[in-house]
RNA sequence: GCCAAUGUAGCUCAGGGGUAGAGCACUUCCUUGGUAAGGAAGAGGUCGCGGGUUCAAAUCCCGCCAUCGGCUCCA
């Protein structure tokens, strides 16, 4: 008998090689049926997988990530099971879940995959699925798997054998279908109930791209079809927060083939809006002692070759403008750091500057990837809301603190509550990709694990990921359909003030090297415009909205009076338009809680007589009629909350 | 940059080797209506751009551009 611990602490006993199915049974035959996966002291274990020893178990079910997982990772070994059967010949890489699902990179051979194949693709899954195959491990010797699979001719699953280690080597079998698999998958494929092909896409071996490309099939699947049902509408839903759309639609920005890809064109409200933004956080800033200063958009090719980033770059940027004098080249400015390290070089520094916060909305220009480019996101002009603090050593934690401070206040106002924070650090492993001295990063990192400790942010970290010249601190979230993207960043830089020779006087009448912190809280003025679309879905708080109220007249009769209401809320600051349109005031309500106007105000004979307007609330319906100035109050009062709370 | 797909009116989309279609939006007229779609008429397109095949190309083929989904990249 062996004793197994649940995750409530009581402890029961079973018979030695009992398996978490069982264990699940024993407690309940519901929860028998429902358990996906287990993990057995901690370790990914199959829940029929047998258990020979004392043991701390976990169950885990569809609501439990690690359930999911399990269940879409063995849909994965479905989807190539279904390929097997249906194009012979095929090879396989990877195939392992993702977030939402999925996928396996295959090498088609002859065989021709197309969109229009999926149906067939899903018909055959949920065929094999229906059968009920077991899904059986298996321990295999590292010789036995490469002459395995090596007789079926699968060069990839040969090379990632290869580099495994004998004894640790584990196979995944349902029906005639065999993968090289760590596991943990269903106990068999009968729960997949309903699946999805999603898309195909063609991606490198191994992620490297001078390797084969291969397809990769993405797919999702459920334990019910009423599941995948809603995932789809979900999709749908999402579609309609894409800030593509929205943006267009609400006329933010648009792009111009003539003017170029990734070039985005702010119409006037965007412009407006990104001005509102801008001013927001001038203020904040001012508050914490940045001062605003302005720089070219070009700068002389030898700045960059003076901070690195025309060897690490150049290449792949906009190529050097060239004047009438010979030799002469500037580059159009991909960021900003270099100018404000030459304007830290203006004059001699004093100890008793530091530290100085040079702040600029400035317009970098990077040569993206054409198959990078996307939206707001990802551009090729963009403008970051960046800021340079040269600072003393000593001042860094604390800097980078104040820092941290900015960014969770912005995201506090706007209601980004679902950030991600990540500290990138240098892969230790690959030291040539960086440059600068191993104690200043050492330093560098150090200060920002500590002040993440300091503030109490749960941060994931991740090797490799660091800038080149330094260790980061960046705040992600997520959009409309859960990709992340970048948005506030904060990272510490020792390499700049070295390159440009940057030097302050200290208290003992030395040259000392200031420290650089580059931070940007909204990342840039595009990509938060667009996460912030996306997450509003177009209803903007009603501080950033483009318009804030529209007067709506019952009939024509009452347009001047609508005229007069908006002039003089528009006196009062509150950006006001007027629907005179020759419509009913039905109509004239849909369409413009369509447009996402956070107040409605509807005026009739009553409201003319009476120098009042009847408001009606984005979403909330009517809210009694008001005197115009009690309305245009009580607005400041709720942008006053919504920005000092 | 790579793989796959798409490109028709302002928007969403249908159609398709023989003179271009719908709904919404827009304009005009009727209606003057009190909290999510009143009615009628009208205007609007070089079918992404360039080349080829053909008596004839928006439609078929090729190239380019842009966009979309991924991969790679992201100072």
């Amino acid at each position: 008998m062996i004793n197994i611990t649940f995750p409530d602490g009581s402890v029961k006993q079973f018979e030695s090689g009992v398996t978490p199915v069982a264990i699940a049974q024993s407690l309940s035959p519901q929860l028998a049926k429902e358990i996906l996966a287990a993990s057995v002291n901690d370790e990914e274990w199959d829940i029929s997988r047998p258990i020979e020893s004392d043991a701390t178990i976990k169950l885990y079910k569809w609501d439990d990530a690690e359930g999911k997982h399990a269940f879409w990772h063995s849909s994965a070994h479905l989807l190539a099971e279904a390929l097997q059967e249906l194009y012979p010949g095929v090879k396989f890489g990877i195939g392992p879940a993702i977030e939402n699902g999925f996928y396996y990179d295959i090498d088609p051979g002859e065989n021709q995959l197309t969109a229009a194949d999926f149906p067939k693709i899903e018909k055959k899954m949920i065929e094999l699925a229906r059968q009920k195959q077991d899904i059986v491990r298996r321990d295999i010797a590292k010789d036995d798997a490469l002459k395995m699979f090596g007789d079926r001719g699968e060069v990839y699953k040969c090379e990632l054998i290869s580099e495994l280690e004998d004894g640790h080597i584990t196979t995944y079998t349902q029906g005639a279908f065999t993968d090289l698999c760590r596991g943990p998958h269903l106990a068999n494929t009968a729960p997949i109930k309903a699946v999805k092909i999603t898309s195909l896409a063609g991606a490198y071996w191994r992620g490297d791209e001078k390797r084969n490309q291969l397809v990769r099939v993405y797919g999702i699947s459920f334990p019910k079809q009423k599941m995948l049902d809603e995932y789809l509408v979900m999709l749908e839903e999402a579609k309609k927060r894409d800030h593509r759309k929205l943006g267009k639609e609400m006329e933010l920005f648009a792009f111009s083939a003539n003017v170029g890809a990734g070039l985005p064109l702010w119409l006037p409200k965007g412009a407006a809006l990104r001005d509102r933004l801008e001013q927001f956080l001038r203020k904040i800033q001012k508050q914490y002692g940045y001062q605003q200063v302005i720089t070219p958009h070009i700068g002389n090719k030898m700045l960059y070759v003076t901070s690195g980033h025309y060897a690490k770059y150049g290449k792949d940027s906009f190529q050097p403008i060239h004047t009438p004098e010979e030799g002469e080249e500037y580059l159009l400015k991909p960021m900003n750091c270099p100018h404000h390290c030459e304007i830290f070089r203006a004059f001699p520094r004093s100890y008793r500057e530091l530290p100085l916060r040079l702040a600029e909305f400035g317009t970098v220009y990077r040569y993206e990837q054409s198959g990078e480019l996307h939206g707001l996101t990802r551009v090729r002009g963009f403008t970051q809301d960046d800021a340079h603090i040269f600072c003393a050593p000593e001042q860094i934690k604390d800097e980078f603190l104040k820092v941290m401070d900015i960014i969770f206040y912005i995201f506090k106002a706007l209601k980004f509550d679902n950030f991600e924070a990540q500290i990138s650090l240098r892969d230790p492993k690959n030291k040539e990709k960086y440059i600068g001295s191993d104690e200043n990063w050492h330093l560098a990192e150090n200060a920002i694990i500590e002040a993440c400790r300091e503030k109490g942010l749960n941060a994931r970290t991740e090797l490799g990921e660091a800038a080149f010249y330094g260790p980061k601190l960046d705040f992600m979230v997520k959009d409309a359909l859960g990709r992340r993207w970048q948005l506030g960043t904060i990272q510490v830089d020792y390499n700049l003030p070295e390159r440009f020779q940057l030097e302050y006087t200290g208290t003992d009448n030395q040259k000392h090297r200031p420290v650089m912190i580059h931070r940007a809280p909204f990342g840039s003025m595009e990509r938060f415009v667009a996460v912030l679309l996306e997450h509003t879905a177009g209803r903007f708080p009603l501080w950033l909205a483009p318009e804030q109220a529209v007067v709506l007249p019952i009939s024509e009769k009452f347009n001047d009076y609508a005229n007069e209401v908006a002039k003089q809320l528009n006196a009062l600051d509150v950006r006001t338009i007027v629907d005179d349109r020759n419509e009913k005031i039905g109509k004239k309500i849909r369409d413009n809680e369509l447009k996402r106007i956070p107040y409605l105000l509807i005026v009739g004979e009553k409201e003319a007589q009476n120098g009042e307007i009847s408001v009606r609330k984005q979403g909330d319906g009517d809210q009694g009629s008001m005197k115009i100035a009690t309305f245009a109050e009580n607005l400041a009062q709720e942008v006053s909350n919504m920005i000092n709370q």
